[in-house]
DNA sequence: GGGCAATGTTGACATTGTTCACATTCTGGT
DNA sequence: ACCAGAATGTGAACAATGTCAACATTGCCC
């Protein structure tokens, strides 16, 4: 092996590996500059051994999209039962806050290039959140899911634009407390 | 000439032909299919000729997002001019319409990759959308930025959502009225 | 223990963005 | 009208990247 010399042939399971190290690699530098040949060497490993695991880059950045989608899922969950007054507002905080925390993932879950309706997995991970979204509103059945979509959107729309920095955040502002009043004016 | 034999040496205002066909390109193909190379062919120059017009392939995604926000702008101003009983809901209505008809062009407008920190066009086209937008809602000066910050996230989200093929269509469903629906419910 | 599947390596290929040296055309000052 | 120099376009090259095929190594099961 190039890096270590007593290395073992076989990493071990290089998949679970490569997929911490993409992450990692993710929040850093952001999907453009999440490379196989940059993510193959950070896991110590040659440039085309990831094609073991992941049929292609793209195959790639899905499985880390699945498992955004899965955090985010569990976390929404988490705060709803946490939160059995008032779920809706909580889940809207929640929902900013996992993309403040995790923009490159929350983008790499929305980014146009995944193509969804290829992917059945990511597709599946992404009406998993959405079916949590739903069950938080409740409401009858009938404008369930239009109030659903409704809240949705205001809490994504809103996630994407402080992402985007195009909320600028004025100098001496608390970006929470404008995030809440935002959510309260929804 | 390659494509031509009696195409002049000089193309004429090779800029704007770049601009246009990379507008069809981006629409066809999306972002990722719009290489400098395949470009240059289409307007039968060679593939370093475009580097006269833009430092780099970010700099010409820069100015077709900045002619995007500028169409936005214009074609928000004049909904907002030909509809002033109510302005909100026209302009809602517009918003996600545009993004629909030029999908390519509106995700190009805010992706992420285009960093508007750093690119000062950009941020003033896009923050010129914005004005428009602020402009509709009115209100007093104290909240009305909260309230147009809060419109804006609404109807973007929808947008994006939309696009992404996150929200289903269902079978025989009638997409502009779920649109204008959805909107209502805001 | 031997064979087979899984996993990793090496080297190569096509493509892409980008640059450099050179060619051609346009333009303004005398 | 001319010519110098700025604009603009060409062609060949470079480095980097995703990807693949042939080969090497290891682990596992009968």
């Amino acid at each position: 092996m190039s890096t270590l010399p007593n290395a073992p042939y076989h990493h071990g399971n290089l998949r679970q590996a490569l997929l911490e190290a993409a992450l990692r690699l993710l929040e850093q530098q952001g999907e453009a500059g999440l490379g196989l040949r940059d993510l193959a060497r950070a896991v110590g490993v040659s440039p085309a051994a990831p094609y073991r695991h992941f049929d292609s880059r793209a195959a790639l950045l899905e499985a880390l999209a699945v498992t955004g989608f899965q955090r985010f899922t569990a976390r929404m969950q988490a705060v709803m039962a946490s939160a059995p007054d008032d779920p809706l507002a909580a889940m809207g905080k929640t929902y900013v806050v996992f993309a403040l925390q995790n923009p490159n993932l929350f983008r790499l879950m929305f980014s146009p290039q995944l193509k969804k309706d290829a992917r059945p997995g990511l597709r599946m991970a992404a009406d998993a959140a959405f079916d949590t979204l739903r069950q938080a509103v409740g409401g009858t059945a009938l404008d369930g899911r239009i109030r659903a979509l409704a809240a949705w959107a205001k809490v994504h729309g809103l996630a994407v634009l402080l992402l985007d920095g195009q909320i600028a955040i004025r100098a001496g502002e608390d970006s929470e407390a404008l995030v809440a009043e935002i959510i309260g004016s929804l």
